[in-house]
RNA sequence: GUUUCCUUAGUUAAAUGGAUAUAACAGCCCCCUCCUAAGGGGCAGUUGAGGGUUCGAUUCCCCCAGGAAACGCCA
């Protein structure tokens, strides 16, 4: 289905046309006077120019094509050329009524579907999840479920830091501890236990400790070395514990990742590709791409365009060893070769921007992509305290992320306690629902580059523009909707009887809904989610002014009554698909 | 030091080069015999400084001030 504000332009570029003017000309924007007209066009001014004319005599020409247009309800030319449009009823009730009828409200899916590997979450083996990791995987599950809406296929890869120093820190930390284990008997050929050794809180516990350790002392921090090395080198014993390490800690990353709403279609690790490095180096060599420089192996990534200096790409440290760089290449390589992607997303914390550029010419530079294949850097702000700085507990700590989303439940279950009446069961319920929709708005309805600051009292508050705002709306009209049933309405035999507008708010909660298709494409486009958080804001903010204007089920006329139950059911629906999209959902009360 | 990004009301955030810069929160004032007042309505208050391009600049260019970040062996 077009766009209204394309159908609306075509129908001013005809007039721009039948006047004698550049129908490119013609272009309409939605309106920056509201009190003036509802959408606007400015090419007469543009125009003024090519043709030597008073911008006011352009725009009175087209004017005057549009006096019986059957979209516009007034065009008119106001000094100094500037056309003010008005809609006509029809035409806004025609458009909704076409839109109720099409599967996606209106919105059309992709011309060219792409296939996307979208790189989010970046959780570590053994490290619970921190707050940092909250943007990571609340934006890139929007991103997803926007891309798939509109047609893409997407596959959402977690990238698990699962191989690297840590593992050996934790095992060496193991060893210690537990020297009786039969994983460090390198005598040992039977079958390993199928129990893990460890719980995830001891698991939580040894990894600091030991970090700390090796920094502390070089002998330990040696030892961990040459566990890192075991392990890499495939070591029985050492891959079965590490095994359990992964299996462990992936079963309390899920738990965490559900209670977010977040999912992923691989838990793809860095140790999936651990094997493809040796490979991969060696080819980078032989194409002559890679040479030494200051021991280390590196790529040129310079280009001459450049307005700053762009350090090599490091591929091996001076040691010989693999980095984050080896790997996110050769995952690069191994997504290119598994999944054929269009384009590779990464959701990354903003920092990492340049690293990310090296990386990426790197892979173009050495043709580990095609030459189409989109590398995309999603950059994202920090989640800052009330003090502007990164957020931090009140003893300054890193604050788990799991603690984070109990504050917020905590918070939303003493407000809902509050302000009614309700069985503490159901509290609870409402509590998380409600919860996650404050935290992932907070988050979400800001500019994802942005840095934002975590205001857990603004977040949970349900007024202005916030998460529970949003999801009281749509309880409002749910809950009308219900006593419309119980008094013997059917709004599944109602749905198609929407109507032209009656009253001004009517008519405005219906334009807000006819741009529900521009607003997701928007989203999609420009990977921001924040522009759905925008729009729906702006709906339901057009929803509860109509709400208060119009008493729906005290209306004597069934026809208009029923157009109206039509026009609520719409509303909810477009809401609750948009709130799917970044990744929480409304509860039935609250 | 070099480079990049940012600076909008008391605060937090919006605005493909268009009119009187848009909201929210906080402040002040109204509205429940009425479908959830977790709501609605109203008042007041803003583009860091200076240049330029343009009919028109928060937006593009230059410069200054203030802030943040990145800058080869961490990820």
């Amino acid at each position: 289905m077009k766009k209204i504000l394309d159908l609306i332009s075509d129908e001013m570029m005809q007039a721009f046309e039948q006047a004698g003017y550049d129908r490119a000309l013609g272009r309409v924007t939605l309106s920056n006077r509201p009190d003036l007209c509802e959408y606007q066009c400015n090419g007469a001014m543009a125009g003024a120019k090519q043709y030597k004319k008073a911008p006011i005599m352009i725009a009175n020409d087209v004017a005057a094509k549009l006096a019986d247009s059957a979209v516009f309800a007034k065009a008119e030319a106001v000094a100094p050329g500037f056309l003010n449009l008005t809609l006509k009823r029809e035409f806004v009730g025609d458009y909704i009524k076409k839109m109720r009828a099409d599967r996606k409200y209106g919105l059309e899916e992709a011309k060219n579907p792409a296939k996307i590997v979208l790189d989010y979450g970046g959780p570590n083996v053994a490290k619970p999840l921190h707050v940092g990791h909250l943007r990571s995987a609340i934006i890139g599950e929007s991103v997803k479920r926007i891309a798939r809406y509109m047609g893409h296929t997407v596959i959402g890869d977690t990238h698990l830091g699962d191989w690297g120093q840590p593992m050996g820190l934790i095992m060496n930390e193991l060893k210690i501890r537990k020297p009786e284990l039969v994983y460090f008997d390198e005598n040992y050929h039977g079958e390993y236990p199928a129990d893990p050794p460890f719980t995830i809180s001891e698991l939580e516990e040894i990894y600091p400790t030991a970090s700390k350790r090796s920094k502390e002392d070089e002998a330990y921090k040696a030892d961990a070395m040459a566990c890192t090395f075991k392990l890499q080198s495939g070591v029985a014993g050492y891959r079965a514990l590490w095994k359990h390490i992964i299996a462990v800690s992936v079963t309390d990353l899920k738990k965490i990742y559900e209670k977010l709403n977040v999912d992923f279609d691989l838990w793809n690790g860095e140790s999936a590709v651990h094997d493809m490095i040796p490979g991969m180096v060696e080819a980078m060599k032989e194409g002559g791409y890679a040479y030494l420089s200051e021991g280390a192996l590196v790529v040129d990534v310079k280009e001459e365009t450049d307005t700053k200096e762009i350090p090599p790409c490091m591929i091996l440290k001076s040691d010989g060893a693999a980095l984050y760089n080896t790997t996110d290449l050769a995952t690069i390589m191994m997504r290119m070769e598994t999944e054929q992607p269009d384009r590779i997303v990464y959701v990354v914390d903003k920092r990492q921007e340049l690293y990310f550029e090296q990386v990426f010419r790197c892979a173009r530079k050495t043709k580990l992509v095609q030459e189409d294949t989109e590398l995309k850097f999603l950059g994202f702000g920090t989640m800052n305290g009330k003090d502007g700085k990164p957020f931090k507990t009140r003893e300054g700590g890193v604050m788990r992320l799991e603690n984070l989303i109990q504050q917020i439940n905590d918070e939303m279950l003493r407000k809902i306690k509050e302000s009614r009446e309700t069985s503490d069961e159901e509290a609870a319920a409402t509590a998380q629902v409600v919860g996650l929709a404050a935290l992932k708005y907070g988050d979400l309805s800001n500019q994802a580059s942005k840095d934002y600051i975590f205001d857990i009292d603004r977040f949970t508050s349900s007024e202005g523009d916030t998460g529970p705002y949003i999801l009281y709306t749509i309880v409002r009209i749910k809950s009308i909707l219900a006593k419309f049933t119980e008094n013997g309405g059917n709004v599944q035999a109602v749905l198609s009887e929407i109507k032209a507008p009656v009253n001004d708010s009517e008519k405005q909660l219906m334009m807000e809904l006819a741009k529900y298709n521009a607003s997701v494409e928007a989203a999609c486009d420009e990977y921001a989610p924040h522009k759905i958080c925008a729009y729906i804001y702006d709906l339901a903010n057009a929803f509860n002014h109509f709400y208060h204007e119009t008493k729906i089920l005290a209306e004597d006329d069934a026809d208009r009554k029923a157009g109206w139950i039509a026009l609520l059911a719409l509303t909810r629906d477009v809401l609750e698909t948009s709130i799917d999209l970044l990744g929480f959902s409304a509860p039935e009360r609250m």
